[in-house]
DNA sequence: TTGAAAGCGCTAACAT
DNA sequence: ATGTTAGCGCTTTCAA
C-alpha cells in the first residue's frame, strides 16, 4: 500500500507539504504541488481515510435515518439526498428504523458508533421531547425531515401539512361539495393533527359546519382506508366527498367503495395525499397532495454539509404542498 | 472522549488486556473479563472504529452499488441486504451509480476510497469482460446481484431469465394463445436475450413457429411499451397476447391498447415481468413473473458476510422465477 | 495469562 | 514555503 511517505520521498519533500496538497492548503508553491501531484499518480497514492479520520476525528460521512429503505418516499429521499452528500465527495450512510421509538434510537447508536459527522433524521415515532433531549446528548449536528420540533425549528426541513388540508379540502369545496368526510391518520401524529386543522379551517372560510362524525380515524394504511369507509358506511351518513389523509387509504376507500357499486368520482369524489407513484395508476387515477419529497432530500443534504462546515448554500427550511388534480374527484352532483 | 487506555487505567490493567476483551480473545481469564467489562460500562467506553479499522486495515463496512436508490426494485433488495449486515454489527454503505459503465466505475471507486471490506454490485451498464478485469484487480471480495458472469459463477447471485420467459409464454400458450408478441428489453443485455430464449423454447415446445416480426425491442420503459405496440399494430399483424420483458413496457402497452379501444385482456392478453408494486394496481391487474428481489438482498448480504470471512452460512445463488396471474390475461376467444 | 511497545497512515502545531 | 515530529486510539507481536 502507498503511503504519503512513499509520496513524499518519491517527490522529494516532507509528508507534511504533501498532505497540504491533499488537502488544498495555500501554503504550497505552484511547483511544488505539481510535483506531488505528480508523484501521486504515479505511484496510484490513495489516501487512507481511517488514518485521515482518525487524526482528524471526523469521518466525512453523513448518517441518515429512515424509516423504510424501500418505499417510494424514502427511496426518493435518498437518492437526492445521497447525490448532494456526494457532491461533497462525501458519504452518505443510510440506516433504516423499524417505526418504533426504540428502534429509531437504535439506529441513531448505530451511525454514531460509526462517528458520523452529522445527522440526518426521518423519525417516526420517537416524540418531541424525547428528540429534543437526544439531539442536545448529541455531540454532532442534526437535521430533522419531515417535521417540525419546537425550539429545533432551525434544522427541520418540513412541510406546512394544515396548508396541505385546507388545499385538498378546498379543492372539494370548490367542486361543490357540502358534505365531506375525512379519513384521518393516526390522531397522535402532528402530520394527521396539521392535516384535519386544515379542513376544518377550509370548511369554515365555506361557511360549512363541521361534523364530526364525518371525521374517521385510521393508520395510514389500505386496509386502514377500506376500514375507515366501512365504517362510515355504518354511521349512515351521507357525502359525496372524502379527503383521505394519504393515498394508501384513499386507495383502499376506492376499492372499497368501487366493490360496493359506489362510482368514483360520479357518486363520491375522493383525494389522497404525498402523490405515491400509485396514485397515477389506480383507476380512476387519484387526484392528490404533492409533497416535494426530493427537495426534502435535496436540501436535508445541503444542511447536512452546511452544519457540518463545508458549504454555505442556502437552505430551504419550509415547504407548500400542491395539488394534482386526476380523475377521482369531480363536480358535485354532476 | 473515553479511551481504551482510560478504561485500561480504571481496570487496572494493560491496554493490551482490554483488547483482548473487546475483540473475545481467549486468554483472558475470567475475573480479568469481568473487572475491564464493567469498567468499559463504567466508563461509557466506545471503541473508536476509526482507530481499530487504521490498525487491523478492516472498515467493518460492506459497500453496495445499485442502479437506482429510489424505485422499488433496489429499496427492497437494500432493505434486506441492510438487515442482514447489520445484524452481524457491520455497515452497509450504498452508492448510486446511473446507469452508465463510467458512473458504475465511479460508484465503485468511491466506495474503495472508504475501504469498504467487500462489495455487493448491481451493475447494469458494464460489460462483462469489464467487470471480470475489474474484479481481478480488486484487492477485496465482490458479489454480483442478477448477474451470471462466466467465470465467476460463484460470487453470482442470480435467477433463470430463461426459464421466466419460457414461463410467461407457456402460461399463454396454455390459454390457447397462439400468436404471441413480444415486447423484448434492449437485446445486448443478457437479461433480455435469455427471456427471449425462453419465449422461443416454449414456443418450439408447443409446435407454435417463431415469427421474428411479432418481436419488437424497446427499452424497458413505459414509453417504451407504448412505442412498441404502436410499432406492431403498424405492422398489421394480428396477435391474441403479448409478452413484455417487464411490467413497465407492460403498463405502458396496456394504456395504449386502451386508448385506442382495445380490450385487456379479451382482445389482447398482456403479462409483464418483475411483478413490480403498480402491477397490483392497474387495471386491469397485471400478470407477471415474480423476481424475489428480497431474497436477492438476503442472500447478497450473506454472501458478503461470508466472503469477507465473518459467518459461514450457506447461500443460494440461483433462484427461479415464478408466475402470478392476475386479471390481464385470459383465455384465447373466451 | 498479562504487559510493554511498536506501528497503522495521516494531520497539525511548531520550527525553520 | 517547507520540514520535523508528536500524537490520534487501537491491535498485535514479543517478552515476561
Amino acid at each position: 500500500m502507498i503511503t504519503i511517505r512513499d509520496v513524499s520521498k518519491y517527490a522529494s519533500v516532507s509528508v507534511a507539504t504533501v498532505s497540504r496538497v491533499i488537502n488544498g492548503s495555500r501554503w504550497v508553491s505552484d511547483e511544488t504541488r505539481k510535483k506531488v501531484l505528480a508523484a501521486m499518480k504515479e505511484l496510484g497514492y490513495q489516501p487512507n481515510s481511517f488514518a485521515r479520520s482518525l487524526a482528524t476525528n471526523k469521518s466525512q460521512t453523513v448518517g441518515m435515518v429512515v424509516g423504510d429503505l424501500s418505499g417510494p418516499f424514502f427511496g426518493e429521499m435518498m437518492q437526492s439526498a445521497e447525490q448532494i452528500v456526494r457532491m461533497a465527495d462525501k458519504h452518505l450512510i443510510i440506516t433504516s428504523s423499524h417505526g418504533t421509538v426504540e428502534s429509531e434510537s437504535e439506529a441513531i447508536e448505530f451511525l454514531l458508533q460509526r462517528r458520523v459527522d452529522v445527522l440526518i433524521l426521518h423519525l417516526d415515532a420517537m416524540p418531541d421531547d424525547k428528540l429534543i433531549e437526544l439531539c442536545e446528548q448529541l455531540r454532532i449536528p442534526v437535521v430533522i425531515v419531515n417535521r417540525l420540533v419546537p425550539t429545533m425549528e432551525e434544522q427541520c426541513i418540513s412541510i406546512d401539512n394544515e396548508l396541505g388540508g385546507y388545499i385538498a379540502t378546498k379543492h372539494l369545496l370548490e367542486q361543490g361539495h357540502r358534505s365531506i368526510a375525512c379519513i384521518a391518520g393516526p390522531i397522535y401524529k402532528s402530520d394527521s393533527r396539521s392535516r384535519l386543522n386544515g379542513y376544518r379551517r377550509a370548511l369554515m372560510e365555506a361557511g360549512v359546519d363541521y361534523n364530526e362524525h364525518l371525521i374517521v380515524e385510521s393508520d395510514y394504511t389500505e386496509e386502514g382506508g377500506k376500514a375507515a369507509v366501512k365504517e362510515l358506511q355504518e354511521r349512515n351518513l351521507s357525502y359525496s366527498a372524502i379527503f383521505a389523509h394519504n393515498d394508501h387509504m384513499a386507495i383502499g376507500a376506492m376499492g372499497w367503495l368501487k366493490s360496493e357499486g359506489v362510482s368514483v368520482p360520479n357518486d363520491v369524489s375522493i383525494i389522497g395525499y404525498d402523490d405515491i407513484i400509485m396514485a397515477r395508476y389506480v383507476e380512476p387515477s387519484l387526484t392528490s397532495v404533492i409533497i416535494p419529497v426530493s427537495e426534502f432530500g435535496r436540501q436535508a443534504g445541503l444542511m447536512a454539509l452546511r452544519l457540518s462546515g463545508e458549504q454555505q448554500d442556502n437552505v430551504v427550511l419550509r415547504f407548500k404542498p400542491e395539488l394534482v388534480i386526476r380523475n377521482s374527484t369531480c363536480r358535485y352532483g354532476r
